[in-house]
DNA sequence: TCTACAGGCGCG
DNA sequence: AAAGCGCGCCTGTAGA
């Protein structure tokens, strides 16, 4: 389905296109300006290996998960209407995917490799086309209708990347990746053996647990070794065992070390992974309730810091890695237009700023509390050193502590786009009703006081990670624009980045995201001007959401190979 | 024998 | 150092 937002909906949107006609949309000189679709994993990577790439999009699934929960959508109608598609809510253990939903009917594309529509969304042009009208109606009546198409165009837009990084990959060197594990590890071992440095450091932790056949896999077992050797730990996590004073538990912590690094990003990962030269994680818009990606495969949200040399440019490219400094405390900031927050952070290291300004000691400390606060810490150096921000920044902090409030009463919280955290459970309310009932037990009440302060520290969190999202892929669709804007390179050394797909081989791209970084594959040529791309689009990003509040987002930017710094 | 869960640890 | 938010993945074990 093709539908142009400005043209007549209802007649472009009954358009079926056939395979010769995706060549007319990629090659027109005036392309479709948004494309609307029931879900964009369905049939953008198809797409792409096709050599098509969009401008926009309207994600009608993201959408709609965003819309019916929505505390910025008014009661009424349009509401009604949303909540009356079930066939557009998110798939959950309560409600199974309709077993082959529309395959008779006529569906969006006509496409030889359809991949299997996995989210189950309505396939039929016409249940697509009605439901975007219903979403329309819901943003049209909305308290803030701009705010609202903000963020849908934000997750649109982030859904498309989603795709287009995943296609790309992020260009990834096996031999440094070997070199590292080697270096670690040892020599590769056979599939199913140990290697090597594990082997002879399991030894040397049997050696001080005097006992040969100790099995350090197991948590139990290795629990009780411990104990009779006198390490009177609890856990086995690699904090508590710090604490001892005794010759297993250098060796231990150094064996525990290896055998993740084995067993989550060894050469079997490689293999799986990465082994034709590109890194291709998952990625899953919106699978976090705060806006957050998720991810599914691969890990791309935990690939260590050890493997970040194995990100390697291809030949005649370069890679601009860029991260924002303090992100969720300067969304907080903004959103809560504390200028006095915004002051410390202007220009510089937002905990330097709050030391700067005579709030806590040290930077440490600044850190520790602005973390604590934005968690919900009680206990420790953190919860002690909270009321200190609690007084320097009142609006900030007044922020968080009713979004903490509210949640621990039940109710729900929106970001500052109008994305809006999960109502309470039914067994959440089960217990705090039965709390305040007249036969309430002492356990009951205190069962209830726990899950109402987890609760509310969740929805604390929840505005603030979830705003820090939104700017984030704000951030992104901005980036995205201007990469596309920059003129295509044509004299690159032949094979570089042929492994990114026939779309991204000649152009700079977006090629990771994790949830305040991103890494742009460049010819080299180009690097300046994206690394000037990634700034003023950080700052548009700024503006988009918090207009003129003077808060700014400072970037590590790095452009990588670089011989002054690496 | 298969699945669900807990512990542990990587990332922001 | 770890507590206080959000994730995914691996391993071994407990339970069916």
């Amino acid at each position: 389905m093709v539908v142009d937002l400005e043209d007549d909906l209802t007649e472009l949107a009954r358009r079926r296109l056939t395979e010769g006609e995706w060549h007319d949309v990629a090659s027109h000189a005036d392309p479709i300006s948004r494309w609307v679709w029931n879900d964009t994993t369905r049939w953008y990577g198809a797409l792409l290996a096709r050599g098509i790439e969009i401008a926009r999009c309207h994600d009608l699934r993201l959408c709609h998960a965003i819309l019916h929960a929505s505390e910025f959508v008014s009661d009424g109608a349009a509401r009604t209407a949303l909540r009356d598609a079930p066939r557009w809510q998110a798939a959950t253990d309560e409600t199974p995917l309709p077993a082959g939903a529309a395959t008779a009917a006529q569906t969006l594309f006509d496409i030889d490799e359809q991949p299997a529509n996995a989210t189950g969304v309505p396939d039929e042009i016409d249940e697509v086309l009605a439901e975007f009208l219903r979403q329309q109606e819901a943003v049209h009546g909305a308290s803030d209708p701009s705010r609202l198409r903000l963020l849908l165009a934000a997750e649109s837009a982030g859904a498309v990347l989603a795709v287009e990084m995943h296609a790309a990959g992020v260009p990834w060197s096996r031999a440094v990746h070997e070199r590292i594990l080697e270096d670690a590890l040892g020599p590769r071992p056979a599939t199913g053996a140990t290697a090597r440095k594990v082997q002879e450091l399991g030894a040397i932790v049997r050696a001080a647990l005097s006992d040969e056949t100790a099995s350090l896999d197991s948590q139990p077992k290795l629990l009780r070794s411990l104990h009779r050797v006198g390490v009177l730990a609890r856990s086995t996590s690699r904090w508590e065992l710090a604490e001892y004073d005794h010759p297993v538990i250098e060796p231990l912590l150094q064996y525990k070390k290896l055998t993740r690094l084995a067993s989550a990003n060894g050469w079997a990962w490689l293999d799986e992974w990465a082994g034709d030269g590109r890194f291709r994680p998952v990625y899953v818009p919106g699978g976090v309730v705060t806006g957050r990606w998720a991810s599914s495969g691969g890990g791309a949200l935990q690939i260590p810091r050890q493997l970040r040399p194995a990100v390697h440019a291809d030949p005649g490219w370069t890679l601009v890695v860029a991260d924002v400094a303090q992100l969720e405390p300067r969304v907080l900031a903004a959103m809560s237009r504390d200028l006095a927050l915004a002051d410390a952070a202007r220009g510089r290291d937002l905990y330097d700023g709050i030391v700067a300004s005579g709030i806590v000691a040290s930077r440490q400390e600044a850190k520790i509390a602005m973390l604590g606060a934005m968690y919900g810490a009680t206990t420790g150096d953190s919860g002690r050193l909270v009321p200190a921000l609690r007084r320097a920044y009142p609006r900030a902090m007044g922020l968080v502590d009713a979004a903490a409030r509210t949640g621990d009463d039940g109710g729900i919280v929106s970001t500052w786009l109008g994305r809006t955290s999960p109502a309470a459970s039914a067994l959440w309310r089960e217990v705090q009703d039965r709390a305040g009932g007249p036969d309430a037990t002492e356990a009951d009440q205190s069962r209830a006081r726990r899950s109402a302060r987890d609760r509310g520290r969740f929805t604390r969190n929840f505005v603030v990670q979830g705003t820090a999202a939104e700017w984030a892929l704000a951030w992104l669709a901005d980036v995205r624009g201007s990469l596309a804007a920059l003129p295509p390179v044509s004299d690159l050394p032949e094979g570089g980045a042929v492994a990114s797909g026939a779309v991204f081989s000649r152009r700079a791209h977006l090629c990771f995201f994790l949830h305040d970084e991103i890494i742009v594959h460049t010819p080299v040529a180009q690097a300046d001007g994206v690394a000037e791309a990634i700034r003023a689009g950080a700052e548009r990003a700024a503006r988009l959401l918090f207009g003129d509040f003077p808060i700014d987002f400072p970037l590590d930017l790095r452009i990588t190979p670089d011989a002054a710094k690496s």
